[in-house]
DNA sequence: TGGAGTTGTTAAAACGTTTTAGTTATTTTG
DNA sequence: CAAAATAACTAAAACGTTTTAACAACTCCA
């Protein structure tokens, strides 16, 4: 009935040829191509006769024997961030596309959980890797990267190693919201990022040093305060500490960060955009709330997920001759939550 | 080097014995049971061996011959939706405890994609599928039910069939929330839905109804607006329509409802709670900002990912033979955005 | 002392494919 | 017209396990 049961066996025997014929036909009928040459009448027939049982090859005899698993593992820092969920979707979907499925796991900043999530994966048996790497992470990912399947670096690059990767522009976009906020009329700017060792963190930070050191107004002000990703209790001292200090504006590195500074700012009384101005990097509900204004850089998350898919088919395909790296820096898109906005990269879409 | 090829031939080899044995020492390690009989000497230096070179059983060979994959599906509407990002993380934790691996994949609310998703899980190998439905995806579910894996039906149930399932109590939570309206002084009260054929947004109307008919003063306010979920311009009409029609609550049957219609509220000039209080369903970053007074019913969602795994986990021990099938109603929390809980149901934790 | 259990181990058959190396029949070529 | 090339197909090995059946070597009991 509904049994799963018909295999290859089954066809060759219905449509009268041998399992190896009909495997031909399937592998030529999967790929487009005709890498092996059968008659044309005797393909009609042994598809007729799948397609009547509903016949699908096991995946997993298949990818015993011919090592390839048609599924990629994703590990990023945590699947229920809005941001990385989002990113998953769009894997997700891109890789259905090419008939791939996606193993997620999250790593909580922790590179023993990346590690052990590598090792999970490689064993169940993947056809590339996406990471996003996290500190402490490079050990495992070298590892990774010099085993047979190819890495993609996602969101954070490991400029140690030369990889595929595929980032946001971080300087560019860490410029564009510091400006945004000295636009605004704001001088004294601080930024909460987080105590990490990240490229991605590091260039945002770098952007906003740069733009801050430009003008003569906001030079002495530069100050970055960094907030340990698993303990908030710092974030809440330093919005504490933040209205005699005089501060005009704040700019936190990530969207996690801003959802809870903008929560702290409000439980301690103190309101946006009168008490500060705010920007931030990624998007999130608050931001496009028109409640709270804030401006904030918004990560083309679609195309994240699109190139890095798409890196990996390329590299899948070129398998083990493929030979420079590539490395894809993504533009960003400054949005104001007055809905205006302020400036548009012409090359975002 | 890094090549992972070790395989239980190399241990057998070098350990003196046969593979067999290396196969039961293994398998008695995994399970913690002494399934088979081998020398405890015999095993420790198997172990040794195996340790030594990082042995890890190829997962493919081992699916392969036993039927057993050590993943499970989960599919879920959106993976991107916070309410289900959350739980899919939770999922992941409960499942990787157990040591299995977990396939998401998304239906957007399209019975068609459920189907195809069921299909490709299905042939990949999994022990067990999680599964939202969604209207008209009886079907596709049925036959999932009636092979030989265990289906398990998260967040909304499908009552036709009697399938092991986990859900809110819905009826209660929507008793709740309009309760917590009517206590906040409303009498107009409308409910905006989905338009969509669900258990779980079902029941939440119910409770909704039942609670607007207790009193008279609420009794001839009963109103339930349905949006289609793909397209939100009719929600912009209602929100529109409102104020004319002198509406003072709006009880919103999800997260997702809640924040476009918060948006569109503030976008049309009015504001929270002077022109109306809001009560929802799901939490969201948007409920908690102390800024927006939403009273909203909270779900508990790392109990979501956990009941479901551990039902499903039982299901694949006990085999074949199981019988009844358990139905798992999880109770709810109501939350005021002022940080006053109205009401903590004791047996949520 | 000799059959019945028990213990520790192994040989070999699956599992359902892919893929290499042939084999046969037919067509092309010089 | 024989030799070479091609077209269409197949047999069988391989992928790395799990698991059944069996086998020796002991131990036990009467």
């Amino acid at each position: 009935m509904g049994s799963n049961k018909v295999t290859i066996k089954d066809i060759a025997a219905e449509a009268g040829v041998s399992i190896s014929l009909v495997s031909f036909v399937m592998s030529n009928q999967a790929t487009g191509r005709d890498t092996y040459r059968v008659n044309k009448d005797t393909a009609k027939r042994v598809l007729e006769v799948a397609k009547k049982h509903n016949y699908r090859p096991n995946t997993m005899a298949r990818s015993l024997r011919s090592g390839r698993t048609y599924s990629i593992g994703v590990i990023v820092s945590d699947i229920s961030n809005k941001f990385f969920a989002d990113i998953a979707r769009c894997i997700e979907d891109r890789a259905n596309h090419y008939n791939y499925t996606v193993l997620f796991g999250s790593t909580d900043e922790n590179p023993e959980k990346l590690k052990a999530l590598i090792e999970v994966f490689m064993n169940k048996g993947i056809d590339g890797l996406i990471v996003v790497p996290c500190a402490g992470s490079q050990e495992a990912i070298r590892l990774a990267a010099q085993s047979e399947i190819p890495v993609v670096l996602l969101d954070r690059d490991v400029p140690e190693y030369d990889l595929d990767c595929v980032v946001l522009n971080n300087a560019r976009a860490g410029e564009d919201a510091t400006q945004s906020l000295i636009a605004r009329g704001c001088s004294k700017i601080d930024m909460v990022s987080h105590a990490l060792n990240l490229s991605n963190l590091a260039e945002r930070e770098e952007g906003y040093t740069k733009t801050m050191r430009k003008s003569p107004h906001t030079k002495q002000f530069v100050n970055i305060v960094r907030i340990p990703h698993d303990d908030t209790s710092k974030l809440k001292e330093y919005i504490k500490s933040t209205a005699e200090r005089g501060v005009e504006g704040i700019l936190f590195a990530t969207n996690t960060l801003a959802v809870a500074g903008i929560k702290e700012i409000y439980r301690n009384g103190y309101s946006i955009p009168e008490d500060f101005m705010i920007a931030s990097f990624d998007s999130n509900d608050i931001f496009d709330l028109s409640l709270i204004d804030v401006n904030y850089v918004s990560q083309p998350v679609e195309k994240f997920g699109r190139e890095a898919v798409d890196l990996m088919m390329r590299d899948i395909d070129k398998g083990k001759d493929r030979t420079g790296k590539t490395k894809i820096s993504l533009n960003s898109e400054l949005i104001t939550t007055r809905n205006q906005v302020i400036e548009c990269l012409k090359d975002f879409n």
